[in-house]
RNA sequence: GGCAUCGUGGCCGAGUGGCUAGGCAGUGGUCUGCAAAACCAUGUACAGCGGUUCGAAUCCGCUCGAUGCCUCCA
């Protein structure tokens, strides 16, 4: 029996505004699709967030005993900046600017892409599709969206049809808005437009002669738009129908709307059942993006090289902050609240790594079923990490007190025990155990500094404080902690 | 301007119509040669003003404030 039989999911979903029960279209099978980044330039934090949000909902999927295909695609043909008929496609800009082909901006920031969700320990899509390699499929849906009357041509390029669209279905309802009011609320001045209404968007467009990422199709030289490769490489690989569609908030108005209406019209179906969105990181207050420079970059927070945060975080432990706020909730990032996590995130991690050396008796007072239950609730309820992790902290009380032998754990219990908190902080929340961060030189460093500390007790034991306590000190200047315990002195380096 | 979301104790951040979220910091204690670390204990907070209710921080209305989308964006 697996064990998605026996945890019921609910997920937001965001066309209902509701949490409703989780319920796949083939039983056991998940098909997911998730809005992946525009290759022109380092992923930043914000970006980060998004993925590590969905990379928990696809461990969680997959640890509930789901067969998941997780599709997240690449941007990596080139979009105009702006709604303007002649602005400049931002990846050949970066080309431009770099001095190299197109081609090379999108491989460089694919690999950076890849490098840092590494570090950030999120398991790899089943399927990472680029929009540059469906380019014919791309064509093909845009065929059949003008023979189905939704699309047209215009000067080489093709525009769909909203307010046709909008006749027979409703184009506004995952972001609740209504076409009255984005037809009332147009912008003067749409400049010299091809489109018949300026709610169209282009699902062709046509090259301008210096426009150097440009493909030939039935209408002209040209590039697809932007929204239409999610409809096409989600239908491509899920079916016109599949479960779950995620993004960042950010794109649920006009992109995920575009696709909708793209899907209905091609096909006739509603694409997506379960619609998610993942709610922006915020720097001082602000929405981090690239376009407006109020950003971090990953690697500039894991160096501390950087104005805003000041000090060097981990990638796991900015990971394990990123997860004590709600996917759907908006989070600030700050020094203070890192600092914060970091600790408590150490004191998670002993706690487990002290498992083994906990006293086992002949039975539990221990209530593990009751404890893993509520771990599992807290996940079935719209993958609330925070409280699963509020619910881990609980178990660092509990081992803490059969340290103390005022709670009891049986040795079968306690086995449990650890097999599911391995399973929630490794398999599911995906942090990693361990100082990652270690070096080659760790092993002597840690050498010397347990020969410090053997020196130290050499000198306590003959009650020469002075030097211990120098010993002591001078570490502590180093920054390197010395941590009595009953047996024996350990240390951290900060 | 339109649409939407949010406003929780010193900080971060969950949640619910009446039952302790959690983390960090603070305070008290245990331990220690003294500390630190660790561990234990401890906080009646929910923007303001009205209303619904036996009872609301949780539901409704208004006000104020913040943010997001309305153009590319995770």
């Amino acid at each position: 029996m697996a064990l998605f039989e026996e945890q019921q999911l609910k997920i937001y979903n965001s066309i209902s505004g509701e949490k409703e029960v989780f319920k796949p279209i083939n039983d056991s099978h998940v098909g997911m699709y998730v809005c992946g980044p525009t290759v022109y330039s380092n992923v930043h934090l914000g970006n980060c967030r998004t993925f590590i949000s969905f990379d928990l909902v696809f461990r969680y999927l997959k640890h509930l005993g789901y067969k998941v295909r997780y599709v997240r695609n690449i941007t990596d043909a080139g979009h105009l900046e702006n709604d303007a008929e002649t602005g400049e496609d931002r990846i050949a800009k970066k080309a431009r600017l770099e001095q190299i082909e197109p081609m090379e901006v999108v491989q460089k920031y694919t690999v950076d892409f890849h490098n840092i969700l590494e570090k950030f320990n999120n398991l790899p899509p089943s399927i990472e599709p680029t929009a540059t390699g469906h380019i014919v499929e791309q064509i093909e849906i845009i065929k059949t969206i003008i023979d189905k009357g939704f699309a047209y041509e215009a000067n080489g390029s093709v525009y769909f049809d909203v307010l046709k669209y909008n006749e027979e279905k409703h184009y506004g309802r995952l972001s609740g808005r209504a076409i009255e009011d984005m037809i009332a609320n147009t912008r003067e001045l749409a400049a010299q437009s091809d489109k018949k209404n300026p709610q169209d968007f282009a699902l062709w467009k046509k090259a301008e002669p210096q426009h150097i990422m440009r493909w030939p199709s039935p209408w002209s030289d040209g590039f697809p738009g932007w929204h239409l490769e999610c409809t096409v490489m989600s239908t491509k690989y899920l079916g016109e129908e599949f479960d779950i569609h995620g993004g960042g908030m950010d794109l649920k108005f006009p992109h995920h709307e575009c696709e909708i209406a793209q899907g209905e019209a091609a096909t006739g179906k509603d694409p997506v059942r379960y619609w998610m969105h993942a709610n922006m990181l915020t720097l001082n207050g602000k929405k981090m993006a690239k376009s407006t420079g109020n950003n971090i970059l990953p690697e500039e927070l894991f160096s501390g090289k950087n104005e805003v945060i000041g000090k060097a975080f981990s990638p796991n432990v900015a990971r394990f902050f990123m997860l004590q706020a709600h996917y759907r909730s908006i989070l600030d990032f700050s020094k203070e609240a890192l600092s914060a996590s970091e600790k408590g995130f150490n004191r998670l991690m002993e706690a487990y790594a002290s498992i083994d050396e906990l006293p086992e008796s002949s039975e539990s007072t221990f209530k593990l079923t009751e404890w893993k239950q509520s771990c599992y609730d807290a996940m079935n309820d719209d993958f609330n990490s925070p409280i699963v992790i509020a619910k881990l902290f609980d178990a660092v009380k509990s081992i803490n007190a059969i340290k103390e032998e005022s709670l009891k754990i049986s040795a079968e219990d306690k086995k449990e025990l650890k097999q599911t908190l391995h399973d929630f902080l490794f398999n599911i929340l995906g942090l990693r155990d361990g100082d990652t961060s270690l070096d080659n030189d760790s092993d002597k460093l840690s050498g010397t500094v347990d020969l410090l500390i053997k020196l130290r007790a050499e000198a306590r034991n003959n009650r020469d404080f002075a030097t211990s306590d120098k010993i002591r000190d001078e570490l502590q200047e180093l920054g390197i902690q010395l941590k009595d315990g009953k047996d024996g002195t350990t240390f951290s380096i900060n």
